[in-house]
DNA sequence: ACATCGATCTACT
DNA sequence: GTAGATCGATGTA
């Protein structure tokens, strides 16, 4: 099984199932949505890292939470780019996030990957993490961006042709929650959080 | 200049 | 359940 899944993500890497960038310029929150059960892969030095998404969260433009709703500044500046393409930010003095920048060029919109299941390259994960809990290796944004090996250096990078990619395997998840967005003070009204129904991987209930 | 807060996580009670 | 870590961005003077 193992070996498989690290075949898969080799094939993904190759560029078997790369998401094109059309599929980020549906509505942000679709592409939420419709991230859920695709797999993000990380080529680094000490190897490849993949894992399943689990949990998303769409920003949009006129929304409170969004880091691009107060305009263009050098810190968001990617958000306003083309999409496809990755967003890094640094938060609380010492975690990053990883989203992937949605909507056309001009536009601040983008989606933050909140959680994955680890596939492939758990022993380095770890590594990273400095745990051996595997539920809680990839469990958070922060926590993600620590396992992949993800800082400030991998802003900007192009999901669909670069060290770090988000690929379609073909799954499809059983079942899809919507609920209000987590770890906001505005916004928590809207219902832009996704999460793969059960999975053990996510970042909260 | 200074104060505050953040799309978080961990450790400890 | 609550506090502490730790720093860049943002707001107020």
């Amino acid at each position: 099984m193992e070996c498989e899944d690290l075949i898969l993500a080799h094939r993904a890497f190759d560029g078997y199932g790369i998401i094109p960038r059309d599929f980020y310029l549906q509505n942000t929150v679709e592409v939420a949505r419709k991230l859920i059960g695709k797999i993000l892969v990380h080529k680094t030095a000490a190897g490849i890292l993949a894992g399943r998404i689990v949990e998303t969260e769409a920003y949009l433009q006129g929304d409170p939470a969004c880091h691009a709703s107060l305009g263009i500044t050098k810190r968001n500046a990617t958000m306003f780019g083309d999409p496809g393409h990755s967003y890094v930010y640094f938060v609380y003095g010492m975690y990053y996030c990883l989203n992937a920048v949605t909507s056309s060029c001009g536009v601040g919109e983008g989606v933050l990957i909140r959680a994955v299941e680890p596939l492939v390259g758990i022993d380095i994960m770890m590594q990273n993490r400095a745990t051996h809990k595997l539920k809680e290796l990839c469990s958070g944004p922060g926590k993600l961006c620590m396992a992949f090996a993800i800082d400030s250096s991998h802003n900007g990078l192009d999901l669909t042709e670069s060290d770090l990619l988000i690929a379609n395997d073909g799954f499809i998840p059983e079942s899809v929650i919507e609920a209000p967005r987590v770890g906001i003070s505005q916004g928590k009204d809207k219902p832009w959080r996704f999460y793969q129904k059960e999975s053990p991987f996510i970042s909260r209930k």
